[in-house]
DNA sequence: AACAGGGGTGTGAGCGCTAACATTCGGGCA
DNA sequence: TGCCCGAATGTTAGCGCTCACACCCCTGTT
């Protein structure tokens, strides 16, 4: 297997020499330039194949300063929501020929965040993409003007151009005009982490729905999207029969549905019960749950399209329509008028 | 704003002329290596935080040829175990200091995921993580001797240098034995696919418990991981009371428990349910999942490990003992005698 | 017939670093 | 006093590319 030189990979030089031509012929070939005879290309090609020569990422981020990597930072939990656009924006990222440099953070407070994508940074990422962080880290980021773009998934009031987000907000009006058209007196509301964008969104939306159906608010409970936080709120809290209950995802709903049932109380029949995300279990827990899905894949691509724009005109950049979500009616608060 | 020369930024000349050394020694404090004063290292480390200085991984890459990053290579979903595990590894290479460069592929064949592999290697990692491929998949990768080593996480009969995995043969067999104790007459198995090796190991390890315990054989029903599928196969299978049933995962278990609902079976009097991840919805289920705990987060840093090892000294690379395994009983199949 | 122009190709420099080697300097010892 | 040695530092040569520019040759124009 000895190949001519202590058998060393292959660079650009090797590949000229073997098509007897400059290296530079060989560059303009694996940078689709144009003016090269096809002639010519194909003998590049040919020696490309026969060398298995792969340009070296290195010494062309050296000299281009781009290195055609993103460096994404998603929070340091396995939830479902996050995980999907995760994977769903690798896809993307992977279909544009860009590379993922991937960072689990637990994002409690800024500096830890910051941590992280300082290590983006050193890495020389052409962009960062940050997912569904809580709002004052994503505040504090977005403050700090760092010479890369920076793209979030994340839900806010009004639409943002460095933002990408489902439409949390109508979601949630959906959930709760739902529930109410649906018999329920009124709607409590489990929330996300009181500082989560998108748990804010639902939030508004639920306090929005219920003001403008004139039902009586209560104060939003705040879990920490997991079933654990969602048992121990439904636990803990005051209901009466004929309440609805709008929890912030589906995790937490399975926490709640189970404390319902240990306390009595039926489902729907005496509670009604609608999540927010539709994971793959929402249909097989106990009731099946009425849930709010969000298109995950569709977002990781306008992400990562919003990335392209940033990295190769950043001035274009424009705010991007947050995606709309498609309420699932199942037993846990079926239609009923 | 305005720097020096168009603020381009510092490079180990810059730091060399401003700390009055010359870049050698810069490079040398960088690298932390001897025969340096301390009252050059000071000088230089003031010049680095003055100028804001870091290296450029491309240079040094092009030079040293190890880029510290490591390609991992994720299934295309977010099922809990895998993704616990990418997650963990990613905290590992971390504190390691190397970067992960992720790429989810559908592991549905071997092609697929050598296209993942060969962009990995384009990027020059210094070693492959793959998560819980397929065992075939996991063969022809195994089979292509890469010149980058390559570390995976799935479970086999017997230990093997270059995989790292949790004790699934035991784990069954613990789960299997907890139901058969507990009076149920036979246990049957909802298994994952079929060519999955962590589903092949809890498979064995059922089929083997059944055996010694010279209980009643049955054929094992593959399912794909999902809850759906676990519905679907629990629905269409002939099931007698007194059974019990042990399910490769967590998520089917969920399908199961709703079929059996549905078909008025209950659970653990007619039927005993174990599971296996311990998901952390696994307590809030109806009823709540006897399950197989894993220990993800050591999984990720005995990745992480072996990675270090096969790096910096691959022959002294062994077998790693798989991890053990923990039983947590719930209520779908108490403990009785 | 001379020349402008452009497609096709080659040459040289330099991106920012590390490895190898060269040099300096200050003792300790004969 | 001179010499040797090792610690501390400097110098030079690439790593493998792309960019800017130089060059060649053929065609079409005046």
């Amino acid at each position: 297997m000895a190949d001519d030189k202590a058998s060393r990979t292959a660079n650009i030089f090797d590949v000229a020499r073997l098509a007897g031509v400059s290296h530079q012929t060989v560059s303009r070939v694996l940078n689709d330039m144009p003016n090269v005879r096809p002639a010519t290309r194909a003998r590049v090609e040919q020696a490309i194949a026969q060398l298995r020569y792969s340009p070296s990422p290195a010494a062309r981020a050296l000299v281009t300063r781009r290195t055609r990597t993103i460096g994404l930072v998603t929070p340091g939990t396995v939830d479902y929501g996050p995980s999907s656009i995760a994977m769903n924006f690798n896809f993307a990222a992977r279909a544009a020929r860009y590379n993922v440099d991937a960072i689990s953070s637990a994002q409690t407070d800024a500096a830890e965040v910051r941590v992280a994508i300082d290590g983006l940074l050193k890495q020389r990422v052409d962009a960062i993409v940050l997912i569904v962080i809580d709002a004052e880290v994503l505040a504090a980021i977005q403050a700090l003007e760092l010479d890369v773009p920076v793209v979030a998934a994340a839900a806010t009031p009004r639409p943002h151009p460095r933002l990408v987000a489902i439409d949390q907000y109508r979601g949630a009006r959906a959930a709760v005009r739902h529930l109410l058209e649906s018999g329920y007196t009124t709607v409590r509301h489990i929330a996300g982490p009181a500082r989560n964008p998108d748990a804010i969104e639902r939030l508004r939306g639920w306090r929005e729905e219920i003001a403008s159906a004139r039902a009586q608010s209560t104060p939003p409970l705040h879990g920490d999207w997991t079933a654990a936080s969602g048992y121990r709120i439904a636990s803990e809290t005051d209901l009466a029969p004929g309440e609805g209950i709008f929890v912030a995802n589906d995790q937490m709903s399975i926490g709640v549905l189970s404390a319902l049932r240990e306390r009595g109380l039926r489902v729907p029949d005496d509670v009604g019960v609608v999540g927010f995300d539709d994971i793959p279990e929402a249909s097989f827990v106990y009731p099946s749950l009425t849930t709010v899905r969000q298109d995950f894949a569709a977002l990781g691509e306008i992400l990562m399209q919003k990335v392209l724009l940033m990295v190769e005109e950043p001035d274009t950049v424009s705010e991007t329509t947050p995606l709309p979500t498609r309420l699932v009616v199942r037993d846990s608060a079926p239609t009923r008028s």
